[in-house]
This record gives C-alpha cells, sequence and structure tokens, in this order.
RNA sequence: GCCCGGGUGGUGAAAUGGUAUACACGAGGGACUUAAAAUCCCUUGGUCCGUAAGGGCCGUGCGGGUUCAAGUCCCGCCCCGGGCACCA
C-alpha cells in the first residue's frame, strides 16, 4: 500500500476532533504537564512556516509526556486585541470583531492541518468579553492594591487607608513614589488625613495604587495616535509600523511594575530560561547600586543618583534634565529667558533627533547654585539634554574628572575639572577605572574605589546628606493606549477622580461607535461613544453626559497575555478567572515556548501579573513558567533583482524627452543579477544597446548617449524563481503587467544566455519581502508530518535558520521508507518473528537518542536517529511487530498522522497516544568488541578490534604486538602509551 | 561602548576533551524504464604521490597556550546575529 499522506492526514485529523482525543480533564490522580506556545496575535496574512515551528516542538513534548503517562495541559488561543484589526477597521468601516472572527477562522484551518494535540475546548481569544472581565477584574485588583515595602508585597488600598487613618504617612510610606519624574509626597499625620477632602485622599492615594493615573512622559507616536510603552519603541520609532514617537507629558494610566523591580530580579535565578534571555531581562531591569546625595540650594535641595558617591570631592557643577519641575524654579531672572528657550527646543527635539545627535553638546546655566554637602562650595547649577528624565531622579551631580560624559559638557562650557583619581590624566578625558585610589582631599583620599564608595556613603548618611540607594532603569508600564480595540479600563470620573467600576458591572463591554478614529478634538475612540457613562446609584451605563463618564482610553495589547495561560486552566468559569483548584492542579507552566521578540514586553509583564495575584493569594506561585524556550526564526530566502529605478536623460538629448521618453515608452527595465555584478560599466553597455532598440532614431547619435542610471534591488515574488535562481520571466511579466495601474513594457537587462538570474538573500520571512512560504502549500505537497519532521530537522529549535523548501525530499523519503517497512506489494506484512540482536540494537539505540533528545530539546537529531534507524532496518530487511510497534511509538510525538495509521494496520483500536513509551534497555545496546582507534601523537593511523572486556593493560600489548603498529615505531620505544578503554589508544613517539 | 549568542563541507547541520564532517539536501556516476517520474546502489572536505590497491600532508574564523589528545578548555584578536545604551 502506498503512503498516501492526504488521506490519512485527513483522516486522523477528522478522528482526533471527532474523539476530542486531545481534550484534557482537570484529574489530580495523575501526574500534570502544561506545556504552552505564546498564543499568536490572529493577522490577516495566515500562518507561514515560520510561525508552527514553536507549535510544533510543544507539541512533540506535550505528546511525548502523554505516553509517559501525564495528564498534558496543550492549549491554543488567540491575542486577538490588535492594532492591524484596528487599522483596517478605520480604513473600511468593518468591525474590527469582525475581522479578527475572519482571521482566527484561518489560523485555526491552517493549525487543524498541521495536526497538533491542542485541547480546542479550552481556546480563549482576549477580545472575548468573557475572557476580558477578568483582564478587567485583575486592573480593579490592581488599582485597589500598593505595595508594601515592609511586608515586600502587595496590599489591598484599604489596609494602607487605614494606616493613614491610624498613623498618617511618614517614614517608609512616604517612599514608595516610582514612575517617571514627580514631585515628592510630603509625610503627613493622622489627623491630617482625616482633615484631607475626599478629592485630595484620593490624589494621595494615586501615589500607592499600582495602577494609577499620573501625569507623565509618555511615547506619544502621533500617526498611531496612541501612546506606547518603551518596549514598543525601537530607536526612537514605533515598533509596529516604524512611525515617529515624541515625548510628550500627559495624563496617562500606569501599572507600577517598578515595585517589583527586585523581586522580578531575583525570580529569575530560579527559572529554567535561557541566559541570554534573562540577561535581556536583567539589562531592561537595569538595577544600579550608588547613593542619592541632596544639595542643599537655599532652603530647599536638588537630589540626585551617584553609582560614584566616591567621586562626590570632584564634583564641579550640577545638570538637570531639561524637563525637571525644579529648572522653573531655580532659573533666576537674567537666565530666565535663555532657559526657556533650551528647554523649549531640548523637549521639542524628538527622542530620535537626540540619539542621532549624542555627539551635539548643549546646555545652559540656571544662574543659581547649590551647596555641597561636604565642602560648602558653590556648584552651578545647568540644564542640559544628556541628562534624561526618566532615570534616578533627572538629575546629575557633574564629575568631570570621573565621567566622560560631564567631562565632555565641561569641557564644552569650560567648566573646572577636578581630578578624583591618582595619576590620572584628566586634560585628555576622565577617569572612569574602578580600581584606582582617590585622590581628593579629605576621608576619601588614599582609598580605592569600592571602598570608598562605602566610606562616602557612611559619611552622607551621618550628615544627613544622603543615603546608599538601588536604582533602577525599569519604568512604570503605560497602560492606557487611545484606541477601540482592547479592553475598556473599567474606570468612570467624578471631579476628575477616577473611581472603580463596581465588579457587578463587569465586562464592561467595548461601546458602539460610528466610527474607530479618534474625535475630532483628539479624545480616543470610545468618547465617540453615545452610550458612555455611568450611572452610580442605578450601577448601569447611561447615555454620554447623563451620568459619571467613562474612561475611554482601552487597555495594551499586553493586558490579556499577562494571564491568559491562568484561563485556560478553567476557560469557562464564570464565578472566577479560575477556581483554586484548577490553579493548584495545574501550577506553573512546565514548558512555555515562542519567540525572543518577547523577551522584555510580554515575558516582564507575565511575571509582574503572576507575582501580584500571588501577592493577593490568589495564585499559589509567583513564577508564571518553569522553563522557557526560544525558538528561532525561520528566515525566508529572497529574491533580489537590480531595477532601473531612474534614468537619467543623456545630455544633449533633453529636447527629446517630451515625446520619446514618456512611461508608456519607457521600459521597466530590471538587470539580471549576474551583470549587475560586473558593474556599473557592463550594465551601461547594455543599457545603450537596449536604448537604442527603444529609440532606433539615437543610434546613429551613440557619442550623445550617455544614461545616467541608479539600480535599486526590488523584491521579487520567489514564486517566480527556480531553483537555479532564475527568474521564469513569462509568469513574472504577466503578473507584474496585471498589477499595474498604466500599461508599461517590463524588459529586462539579460544574461548572454537569455536568462535573469536573481540574488538570494536571506531575510526576515514577510510579505512584504514577498519570500513567505505557505504551509498549506507544503502540506499539500508533502504532508503535515513531513512538515513537522522537517521543521525539526532543520536545525536545533533556538537557532535561526533560513527555510529551503528543497531539503524537504529528505525527511518526505524517510517517511515512505518507514512505510514500507510495514508493507509488502500493499499489503500489512508484520512478522511475529523474535528480533535478532541487531534488530533490538538498532531499536534500542534509537528509543535512548530519541527518549535523550526530547529531554534536551534536541529535536533534529531525533529526526536524524529516527532515519538512521530507518536506514538500518531497511538493509536488515526487518518487518517485525517487536521492533516496528516501539518505534511507531516513538514516532508518534513528531509524526502523529502516519503513526496512528500504522499504528491502526498493527492491530490497535484505541489511539496511539494512549500508547505507553518504550522504554530502552542497556542490554540490547552491549558491545562485545570495540574498535579502536590507534593514534600516533594524536593523529588516528589505523584501526584495531579488541574483545569490549579488554582491560588497558592487555589492550595496550596488544597493539604494542601488532605488526602494522611496529612498523610505524620504526623500532623505536614510545614514549608513552595511553590507553582509554573502549575509547581510543594514543601511542606518543 | 557594554552584555549575550554564534563562526565546522557547495548547503541545513552532527560530535560526554578521545576516529571531525553523523543525518539530510545538492552535485556526479550507475541500475530499472521506450522515456520521464518514482525507487534503488555507488562517489562526494581540500590537496599531493601512485596505472592501481593504497598512502602522505593540510583542514572546525585568526594568533597563541594547556594536554598524551582541543571544534570542545584558557588568553588575545577578527567577523556575523541579537539585546542595551548620553543610565549618572
Amino acid at each position: 500500500m502506498a503512503y498516501e499522506h492526504k488521506k490519512i492526514e485527513a483522516e486522523w485529523q477528522r478522528r482526533w476532533k471527532e474523539q476530542q482525543t486531545f481534550r484534557v480533564e482537570n484529574d489530580p490522580s495523575k501526574p500534570k504537564y502544561y506545556a504552552l506556545d505564546m498564543f499568536p496575535y490572529p493577522s490577516g496574512a495566515g500562518l507561514h512556516v515560520g510561525h508552527p515551528l514553536g507549535y510544533i516542538a510543544s507539541d512533540i513534548v506535550a505528546r511525548y509526556k502523554r505516553h509517559c503517562g501525564y495528564n498534558v495541559l496543550h492549549p491554543m488561543g488567540y491575542d486577538s486585541f490588535g492594532l492591524p484589526a484596528e487599522q483596517y477597521a478605520i480604513q473600511t468601516g468593518q468591525h474590527p470583531a469582525k475581522t479578527t472572527e475572519e482571521n482566527a477562522a484561518r489560523y485555526r484551518e491552517q493549525l487543524d492541518r498541521i495536526g497538533f494535540s491542542f485541547d480546542w475546548s479550552r481556546e480563549v481569544r482576549t477580545s472575548d468579553p468573557k475572557f476580558y472581565k477578568w483582564t478587567q477584574w485583575i486592573f480593579l485588583q490592581l488599582f485597589n492594591s500598593w505595595y508594601d515595602p515592609r511586608t515586600d508585597k502587595a496590599r489591598p488600598i484599604s489596609e494602607l487607608i487605614e494606616r493613614f487613618e491610624n498613623s498618617g504617612c511618614q517614614g517608609q510610606d512616604a517612599e514608595v513614589l516610582t514612575g517617571e519624574v514627580e514631585e515628592a509626597l510630603g509625610p503627613f499625620t493622622a489627623a491630617e488625613w482625616k482633615g484631607f477632602s475626599e478629592r485630595t485622599r484620593q490624589m494621595v492615594l494615586q501615589y500607592f495604587r499600582l495602577a494609577y493615573l499620573s501625569d507623565a512622559w509618555v511615547n506619544w507616536c502621533p500617526a498611531l495616535g496612541t501612546v506606547l510603552a518603551n518596549d514598543e519603541v525601537k530607536d526612537g520609532v514605533s515598533e509596529r509600523g516604524g512611525h515617529p514617537v515624541e515625548r510628550k507629558r500627559m495624563h496617562q494610566w500606569s501599572l507600577r511594575i517598578t515595585a517589583y523591580a527586585q523581586r522580578l530580579l531575583d525570580g529569575l535565578d530560579e527559572l529554567d530560561w535561557s541566559g541570554s534571555l534573562k540577561e535581556a531581562q536583567r539589562n531592561w531591569i537595569g538595577r544600579s547600586t550608588g547613593a542619592s546625595v541632596r544639595f542643599p540650594v537655599g532652603d530647599d535641595f536638588i537630589e540626585v543618583f551617584t553609582t560614584r558617591p566616591d567621586t562626590l570631592f570632584g564634583v564641579s557643577f550640577i545638570t538637570l534634565a531639561p524637563e525637571h519641575v525644579l529648572v522653573g524654579k531655580y532659573t533666576t531672572d537674567a537666565q530666565r529667558a535663555e532657559v526657556e528657550a533650551y528647554v523649549r527646543s531640548a523637549t521639542n527635539r524628538s527622542e530620535r533627533e537626540r540619539q542621532a545627535e549624542v555627539d551635539k553638546i548643549s546646555g545652559v546655566f540656571t544662574g543659581r547654585y547649590a551647596k555641597h554637602p561636604f565642602t560648602g562650595a558653590n556648584i552651578p547649577i545647568w540644564v542640559g539634554d544628556y541628562v534624561l528624565a526618566g532615570y534616578g531622579t533627572g538629575a546629575v551631580m557633574a564629575v568631570p574628572g570621573g565621567d566622560q560624559r560631564d567631562w565632555r559638557f565641561a569641557k564644552h562650557f569650560d567648566l573646572p575639572i577636578i581630578a578624583v583619581t591618582e595619576g590620572a590624566d584628566i586634560s585628555k578625558g576622565a577617569d572612569e577605572s574602578k580600581d584606582a585610589v582617590i585622590c581628593s582631599e579629605g576621608f576619601l583620599k588614599g582609598l580605592k574605589v569600592p571602598d570608598a564608595i562605602g566610606r562616602a556613603i557612611e559619611e552622607l548618611e551621618k550628615r544627613g546628606a544622603g543615603e546608599g540607594r538601588i536604582n533602577y532603569r525599569l519604568r512604570d508600564a503605560a497602560f492606557g493606549r487611545q484606541r477601540y480595540w482592547g479592553e475598556p479600563i473599567p474606570i468612570y470620573y467624578k471631579d476628575d477622580i477616577p473611581y472603580a467600576l463596581p465588579e457587578s458591572a463587569l465586562p464592561l463591554e467595548l461601546p458602539v461607535v460610528d466610527k474607530f478614529q479618534p474625535t475630532e478634538t483628539g479624545e480616543p475612540p470610545l468618547a465617540r461613544a453615545k452610550q458612555w457613562a455611568w450611572d452610580e446609584t442605578k450601577e448601569r451605563i447611561v447615555a454620554t453626559g447623563e451620568g459619571a463618564p467613562l474612561e475611554t482610553t482601552t487597555m495594551p495589547g499586553w493586558a490579556g497575555s499577562s494571564w491568559y495561560y491562568l484561563r485556560y486552566m478553567d476557560p469557562h468559569n464564570e464565578e472566577r478567572f479560575a477556581s483554586p483548584e484548577a490553579l493548584k492542579y495545574w501550577g506553573q507552566i512546565d514548558l512555555y515556548i515562542g519567540g525572543s521578540e518577547h523577551a522584555t514586553g510580554h515575558l516582564l509583564y507575565f511575571r509582574f501579573w503572576t507575582k501580584f495575584l500571588y501577592d493577593l493569594g490568589l495564585i499559589p506561585f509567583d513564577e508564571p513558567a518553569k522553563k522557557l524556550v526560544n525558538q528561532g526564526m525561520i528566515q525566508g530566502v529572497s529574491a533580489l533583482l537590480p531595477f532601473l529605478g531612474k534614468i537619467g536623460v543623456p545630455k544633449g538629448l533633453e529636447h527629446l524627452s517630451g515625446n520619446s521618453f514618456t512611461a508608456e515608452t519607457t521600459p521597466m527595465l530590471y538587470v539580471s543579477g549576474s551583470i549587475a555584478a560586473q558593474g556599473d560599466d557592463a550594465v551601461k553597455q547594455l543599457l545603450i544597446k537596449k536604448f537604442k532598440e527603444y529609440w532606433p532614431a539615437y543610434s546613429d547619435n551613440e557619442s550623445l548617449i550617455h544614461l545616467d542610471f541608479k539600480m535599486v534591488p526590488v523584491n521579487i515574488d520567489i514564486k517566480f524563481v527556480d531553483e537555479h535562481n532564475a527568474l521564469q520571466i513569462e509568469g513574472f511579466v504577466k503578473e507584474k503587467e496585471g498589477n499595474l495601474a498604466e500599461p508599461r513594457t517590463i524588459d529586462f537587462l539579460r544574461d548572454p544566455d537569455g536568462r535573469v538570474l536573481t540574488i538570494r538573500e536571506v531575510e526576515k520571512m514577510s510579505k512584504s519581502k514577498l519570500n513567505v512560504v505557505n504551509p498549506d502549500d507544503i502540506i499539500e505537497r508533502y504532508g503535515a508530518d513531513t512538515l513537522r519532521l522537517y521543521e525539526m530537522f532543520l536545525g536545533p529549535l533556538e537557532q535561526s535558520k533560513p527555510w529551503d523548501t528543497h531539503g524537504i525530499e529528505g525527511t518526505s523519503r524517510f517517511l515512505k521508507k518507514f512505510w514500507n517497512l510495514f508493507f509488502e506489494s500493499d499489503i500489512i506484512s508484520v512478522s511475529e518473528e523474535a528480533p535478532t540482536d541487531a534488530e533490538q540494537k538498532v531499536l534500542h539505540a534509537t528509543l535512548k537518542k530519541v527518549t535523550e533528545d526530547i529531554g534536551k530539546m534536541s529535536f533534529n537529531t531525533s529526526v536524524a536517529q529516527f532515519m538512521i534507524a530507518a536506514n538500518e532496518l531497511s538493509a536488515l530487511k526487518c518487518h517485525k511487530r517487536d521492533i516496528l510497534e516501539p518505534l511507531t511509538i516513538a514516532l508518534a510525538p513528531f509524526a502523529p498522522h502516519i503513526a496512528e495509521e500504522l499504528w491502526k494496520e498493527l492491530g490497535h483500536t484505541e489511539s496511539i497516544s494512549t500508547a505507553a513509551w518504550p522504554q530502552w534497555h542497556a542490554k540490547f545496546l552491549v558491545e562485545s568488541s570495540f574498535n579502536y582507534p590507534i593514534s600516533f601523537n594524536g593523529k588516528t593511523r589505523l584501526q584495531l578490534e579488541f574483545p569490549a572486556t579488554m582491560d588497558a593493560k592487555a589492550v595496550e600489548a596488544a597493539v604494542l604486538a601488532n605488526p602494522e603498529v611496529q612498523q610505524r615505531m620504526e623500532g623505536k620505544a614510545p614514549k608513552k602509551v595511553i590507553v582509554v578503554p573502549k575509547r581510543i589508544v594514543n601511542i606518543v613517539m
């Protein structure tokens, strides 16, 4: 019987669905295993072959764990809120829910065809009100919580209010301010608290809530009309779409992730995540230790953070960020005009400009001086845009002798540069070395940097001028988006003060709007809703204007993805986000697979929410995923052709341009890659020839033809490129012509043999690069099992690698070969004969390798081992049940359809997924002899076979007695003979 | 600049310090076939010597080192990919 992948795969996919083979129940009698993929955003483009890579890997592990007797939770869903659906809605007026629904259906179809063992009964979608009800509910918990630094965990805000009523806000409590530069909240007594108005109390509480509204510097993206989180901005432009981003101060919802900075850092140690990923998170959190130092200015002071308090004696000025609130306060009247002009220009410069012009030094003197806390000297206060508002306190003590940026600023403005370390040449630059010795006069003199830091902090604390401090780069997370297609934030406003909606009002569903764009006044789309206000007494939504206005921003994309993994445990629960029993049973994710692009976004927020829910006692663990693997990117091999974008009209022929060089007559010219590689001259020669073909009248004026041209490589759809990189000209031209708005001639500068060669390049697989390979096409031709095996066979999971469809033949042939072990001219022919030692060895070597490889997530080598087994068993003409049956089970996680079919042919009636994983036995792998490589001075020269049991001494004697060995020794005695039993013999001459 | 990965045949890639290049693609040769497809078999790191059987030398980015033995460990570079960055 021939291996018919189409029939087999369709049949088994149908059966799995019908029999709900992979539906899983919470069954505490069985050990659990939770294998999760990062759920996709269902984009309109559908899946390409890169997407399923991680899904296949986790599916193999999930299926393997089932064979090993685990109860496996292996769900899938959609991160279905997002920008593309909304952009499409703005363009077409179609509700994003509809687009999302269609795209999800398409994803489902594609995923089903690959044969995943997902339990679809647990599917979640973040845009489903039944799901986002709980996203909103968690938001309310954040809003109603604060972070207690004493117990180092989140507590209900009611406890804080109680504390204020009893003892006011003093000391440590007043320290919890985090986020962007804000004016510090002063301490107050219980009596004062009681005297505060409701409004004031609520304002105070904003400083503590884990979800809070504040004026914060945000990344505003005018093109997208929304605020972006720090990790959504790359190089000053939006990660999605590449639009410019500017700094803007806005009333903005934020989440106080900074309260968790230390725990997010510490938690990394126990996680089985890749080193680079942990490193990326550590970087992002950016902990640095140092000191906070206060420089008195009149009755007030400027607080700075420094990692080098040991250089305090080298401070020659202070620099404030242009956005710093104290700038306005300290500027003298004489300097005011200049400072204000500078601040204006600095804040208007986009992040991008600031980054691009790192070398440009700018700043201005405020006219005021601060007092040095140790020496009492007058320290001038400057404003400079090299100081960032969002880091530390937004102010630095400038030590030009010890910090290169300060040094350059000092040089530029001719400020004093004081040496802080011994032997430093401060005329050339700052000495930033950390093993230097401090040379400043005073109590730090002669100390090594680390000792001096400690000593300086001691002294600061003694004098009340500062204290040791830990600072984090991590910022609070911007949580509001000026968008329609996201979770509404369940908040209403009274007197501009935010209040939580009652739980009974959840889910707060997205309102109907006439358009998905911002309002004419620039408010978010939700402000268009006619029914978007809250009636507090009736507890229901009423017409806009009739009740308290509801929040009009929505949550960012990462809200739902921060906790979705919990919902899978109990997806239909209407009472809670998941039952305590389900949470206890399934616990942490045992294996989480996804792309490394989520290193500092999703994966940080996801850990943050988990820790928060843990603090409130809502879940019994404080890290979401024990093990995490980043799958590499599957890259596309693009095909590029140089395109003559601009052909300049030659000198002397300009007068002709009006009639001859029109769009209709000027051809679109593509250049064969091999010609372009020869250089401009070669292209020019051919171009002149072409020119004469098109305008024969000017053939005689060859001296006039000096064409200027510019070659631009353009992406060519890879479906028009054959395996020799040659363009299939006819098909390409036909499609191109069909896409042109106006008819144009399409022509080529061809190779002498008439071919047009494309230039191949490996880059990201994407629609715009026309290099996308669709899994559907591969499955149609080769089958899902072949696709699964091939994706795994390409190389290590974590590594990026280019997709090359040609290589798939190998895995396809393997499956046919495997199939043929069971059949002899169309009929199943499996013998019940007892296997030979050689056959057992093949089987057990394979079981051993595959079992170990799955544990290491080394799937490429397991596939190779299956190939070896199939090759060897074919050579042994082995068709024995005792060998083939366990092998089929071992193959099942990788190629489930063919395994099911063969399992059925072997006479089984139940799905192979219920079969127990076959154990390997060492006894079948014992070798009776070993073929020793005999090397001389480390170079292998010959091989000699000895019994495996022979000891080192005997092997040595036998080797030295061998005539060929003796011949090579030329009668000389070896200096040394190394014998490693069952490994190697090395003779040192 | 700092922090992580990674450089091995024509290609994707294997290799607890112990026979470098498993497995697969591609290429070349052959069998079957009227032919093609499919399938099967052989060869395939470079180079030199030899009619041949066979043998020598060189080879894992570069230069050193440790070791009986290094793709693997150590030191110093180069290149590629990713992350962070006027971060005080």
